[in-house]
RNA sequence: GAGAAUGUAGCUCAGCCGGUAGAGCAACGGACUUUUAAUCCGUGGGUCGCGGGUUCGAUCCCCGCCAUUCUCACCA
């Protein structure tokens, strides 16, 4: 795109700055600058650090100037915030106050000197001397600030996140959700390995797909000449694991859905997968229960977590409440009882219409309870025992033979986690993916495949397993309070 | 996929009943050696998302397209 003459103008001007830079003898792209002190450890610690007199080195951006003719103040930000500098000509010279006019906002300095406090009282750097580290050839969005009072914020969204860089620049509360979300894998990573988990990388690019209901991005590979698949899930890879002979094991990486996108999906997202030896779905409520409460007290010291203005309390035990006692109350009727098409009356009668490619029971239970149960699950709490359509992967109730052993864990009204004991019975799992392809030859598109290799892991034996599934995107946006998707993730999927 | 809203300077936004655009910040020049949304004086900066149409004349009205945002649907 033509730049327009004003863009054209601001560029000009910084190339100019750069050129008389470069004829004063600055090089304005230097290699390494040896910084002691972070811009939060001189606030901190001021009183010690002004005592001393030591000389301190800082670096940062230049994120506001001003210049009053023979001295300047100025802020300088790094990844622990911000803070003052004041040069001025007796210090840094002629030639080094002539250097400092000449640089921009959006620049990136070395500063050294000793910490004191202006007169107004603002904890600065009294800059000995300065060097330039990085010049900057763009404008910056410029975001004013009074008595934490935000001006000309750089909020358009769009821009926000296909600039993320500039986002991350100028919207520090940005870069705190993403410190958070690092926090919280650190935190989940801890608690899995004190739980005994081996942590595993399995194939993205899978020949075949499964281990969830969606459809799949396909690519190719031009020297293999075949199609291959984006994963939709790890589950299938991980199980074979556990048939290898580890005990437990867990992913956290990128699953890739081909399917709408709105403010709680991305079609490339992140998910903790987890399979445990001799256990069963007990065993992931009281690790769910365990991970949720341990990183929200590693957050916030509490248990507690507030999601767009409404409290949680995420100390465990959580309620448990069974699939078709939430659904048959908010019915009103026992829809077990009911024939095929029965159910279907139910769906329309709550004005709810089956898409095409969607058939079976499985689907119509599962969209009634969509509509009438989830936005009033506030949860924390776990739904359990589903039916056994919708759960080709999962284990059959050791109690009820139309169930299988599976839960949801919701919060604030939503999924966020998926349960099951894992079937390993390899003529159950070879009749439910042939039930499966049943569906799809229905119609259904995001049936499962039969993944014969996997069938034949089984059949080498698995022992009995408990598996699990959670959003780690979801996750986050519990726990920084983010209304969307695209807040928890650095480069959400634009058009 | 449906509906609503939005798109004007680098950023944030005005723009009347149709007469081809304004502000603040940023930029540029000048003054200012403890300022902090620094201040003061001055200057420049626009294909009004894109393409059609109506009109003597369109940022404004109409149609189409693109993008974004929100809501709903879909997505276990």
């Amino acid at each position: 795109m033509e730049p327009t003459h004003e863009m054209a103008e601001l560029l000009r001007a910084r190339q100019e700055k750069l050129e008389a830079l470069r004829k004063l003898g600055v090089e304005p792209y230097p290699y390494s600058f040896p910084r002691t002190h972070f811009a939060a450890d001189v606030i901190r610690r001021f009183e010690e650090l002004e005592a001393s007199k030591e000389v301190l080195a800082l670096a940062g951006r230049i994120m506001t100037i001003r210049v009053m003719g023979k001295a300047a103040f100025a802020h300088i930000q790094d990844s622990s915030g911000r803070i003052q500098i004041y040069v001025k000509l007796d210090l840094v010279g002629e030639r080094g106050f002539e250097i400092f006019k000449h640089l921009d906002l959006g620049d990136i300095i070395g500063v050294k000197g000793p910490a004191f406090r202006t007169r107004t009282g603002e904890i600065s750097i009294h800059a000995d001397e300065f060097q330039l580290l990085s010049k900057s050839m763009r404008p910056l969005p410029v975001v004013k600030e009074k008595d934490g009072q935000v001006f000309d914020a750089f909020s358009d969204k769009e821009a926000r996140y296909r600039q993320r860089y500039l986002d991350l620049v100028v919207n520090p509360e940005v870069r705190r959700v993403f410190e958070t979300r690092a926090r919280i894998l650190t935190v989940m990573r801890q608690f899995l390995d004190e739980w005994g988990f081996l942590e595993v990388e399995t194939p993205i690019l899978q020949p075949l797909y499964g281990g969830a209901a969606a459809e799949p991005f396909v690519t190719h590979h031009n020297t293999l000449e075949r199609d291959l698949y984006l994963r939709i899930a790890d589950e299938l890879y991980l199980k074979r694991l556990i048939v290898g002979g580890y005990d437990r094991v867990y992913e956290i990486g990128k699953d890739f859905r081909n399917e709408g996108m709105d403010r709680f999906h991305n079609p490339e997202f992140t998910q903790l997968e987890l399979y445990a030896a001799y256990e069963d779905y007990t065993f992931c409520m009281a690790f769910v229960e365990g991970v949720m409460a341990r990183i929200a007290t590693e957050l916030t010291g509490s248990t507690k977590l507030t999601y767009q203005g409404k409290e949680y309390d995420l100390a465990p035990p959580w309620p448990r409440y069974r699939f078709f006692d939430l659904l048959n109350e908010a019915v009103g009727t026992d829809l077990r009882a009911l024939s095929d098409d029965e159910l279907n009356r139910e769906v329309k009668a709550a004005g709810l219409k089956l898409e095409i490619g969607e058939v079976g029971r499985g689907k119509m239970l599962d969209k009634l309870f969509g509509a009438r149960v989830e936005p009033k699950l506030a949860g924390p709490c776990f739904v359990l025992d589903y039916p056994k359509e919708l759960s080709p992967l999962a284990k059959g109730h050791r109690s009820d033979p139309g169930l299988v052993e599976r839960f949801e864990g919701f919060l604030a009204g939503r999924e966020f986690c998926n349960s099951f004991s894992e079937l390993n019975d390899p003529a159950d799992q070879r009749a439910r993916f042939e039930d499966q392809g049943k569906l799809r030859a229905a119609g259904d598109r995001e049936a499962q495949p039969l993944d014969e290799d996997f069938l034949m892991a089984l059949e080498i034996g698995m022992p009995p397993t408990a598996g699990l599934g959670m959003g780690i995107d979801r996750l986050t946006m519990f726990y920084t309070d983010q209304h969307s998707i695209r807040d928890v993730l650095l480069f959400p999927q634009m058009r």
